[in-house]
DNA sequence: GTCTATAGATAGATAGAC
DNA sequence: GTCTATCTATCTATAGAC
C-alpha cells in the first residue's frame, strides 16, 4: 500500500514536471512549482528524485526509449520503401500529437542536460533518425525516391513533421487526420513521388 | 563621445545577451552572466535596459523587423511563382545560417515573453509567414503547385527550413551552398515540382 | 514518505558615491 | 555611465520531527 502510494507520487511528479517544463522551460520551473502542482512540499520531491536534473534526465530518457520502441513496432513487417516512408511519417506525426510535451522537451531541453545524460539522449536520437534515413537510402538505391542527400533529407523531414506540434490544435480548422494527410503528401512529394 | 561609448555598451549588451540566451535559454541566463560577458557590473546594465525582460523584447522585435525587411527586399521584383518560391527558400535558409542565434531565440523564447511583447512578435511572425503562404496560394491557383493546404504547407516548409540551424556546421561534410541546394530541391518537390 | 524549517547560494533590481 | 554595496525574494537541497 505504502509502496503503491509512493509510486503514485513519483508518477505524479513526473507528469507535472513534464507539463511545466514543456510550458515554461526547465530553468524557469522551480522545485516549488512542481511541488505545488503535485500538492506536496518541495522537500518531499527529494524522496523520489535526487535532484531537479535527475527529473529531466528521467523524462527525456524514458521518452526516447518509448519512442524508439513504438517506432520499431510501427515499422515492423511493413514492406516496400514507399509504404515504409508513409508508415514512418504517420507514426512520427501521430506520436508528436499524442505526446507533444515529451517531444517538445526532448527537442528543446537538450541544452539543459548535463554532459552524461546528454550523450545517452544523443545516442537514442541518432538511432531514431537512422530508421528514417535507412528508408530514404533504400528508396534512392532502388530509384524509387529522388533525394539529393539522404542524411540531409532525413533531418529536413523530421524537422518538418516535428514542427506540427507548434501550431496544431485538436479544435482547429482541420482535424488530425486531415493534417496528417497534408503532411504525408508533402513528405512523399518531397522525395519525388507524385500521387 | 560619451554618447558613442554608451551606444557601444548597449550594443555589446545586446550581442552578449543574444548569444547567452541562444545557448542556455532566457531563464537560465542571469543579469550577472550578461554583465560578466560584457565586462561591466550587473547594475550597469540597468543604465541601458529597464529589465531583463526588456532585453529579450528588444532582441526579438529587432530581429523580426529586420527579417521582414530583408525578406521583402529579397522577394522584390522576382517574377513567377516557382522563382518566388526558390527566392524565398534561399533567402530564408541563408538568413537562418547567417543569424542562427536570432532565429533560435525568436522561435524558442516566445514563451518567455510577457503578454504585451508576445502579441507584437506574433503579428510580425504572421506577416512573415504570409509571404510564403501567398506564393503557395498563387501557385495552387495557377496549377503550378500541387499542395493540399497552403497554410499547412507554409508551416511545414518553414519548420523544415528553420531546422537546418540545429545540425548544420560550416566545417561539416557539406558546405553551405550544397545544403541549400538540397533543401531547395526538397521544397520544390514537396509542392509537386520535378526538376 | 511527508512534514516544517532552514541552510547556503543566487536571482533581479536599486541606491548612492564618483 | 559605471562603480560598490546591498535589498528582498527565490532558488536547490538538506535536516530532523513525526
Amino acid at each position: 500500500m505504502l509502496q503503491q502510494r509512493s509510486k503514485d507520487t513519483k508518477e505524479t511528479i513526473r507528469l507535472n514536471a513534464l507539463r511545466l517544463f514543456a510550458k515554461s522551460g526547465y530553468s524557469a520551473v522551480s522545485m516549488r512549482d512542481i511541488a505545488n502542482a503535485v500538492g506536496i512540499q518541495p522537500g518531499a520531491i527529494y524522496n523520489h528524485f535526487p535532484s531537479k536534473q535527475d527529473i529531466l534526465v528521467d523524462l527525456m530518457m524514458t521518452h526516447m526509449v518509448d519512442l524508439l520502441a513504438a517506432a520499431n513496432n510501427a515499422m515492423d513487417g511493413v514492406e516496400g520503401t514507399r509504404n515504409r516512408l508513409v508508415a514512418f511519417a504517420r507514426f512520427h506525426i501521430s506520436y508528436q500529437l499524442d505526446f507533444p510535451d515529451h517531444v517538445f522537451i526532448a527537442y528543446m531541453e537538450l541544452r539543459s542536460l548535463e554532459e552524461t545524460g546528454r550523450q545517452d539522449v544523443y545516442v537514442k536520437r541518432d538511432e531514431y533518425e537512422a530508421i528514417l534515413r535507412e528508408v530514404l537510402e533504400q528508396g534512392v538505391k532502388e530509384g524509387t525516391f529522388k533525394v539529393a542527400n539522404a542524411a540531409v533529407q532525413t533531418r529536413a523531414l523530421l524537422a518538418m513533421m516535428t514542427g506540427i506540434t507548434v501550431w496544431f490544435r485538436e479544435d482547429g480548422e482541420l482535424n488530425r487526420d486531415q493534417v496528417i494527410d497534408c503532411y504525408v503528401q508533402a513528405v512523399l512529394q518531397s522525395v519525388g513521388i507524385q500521387e
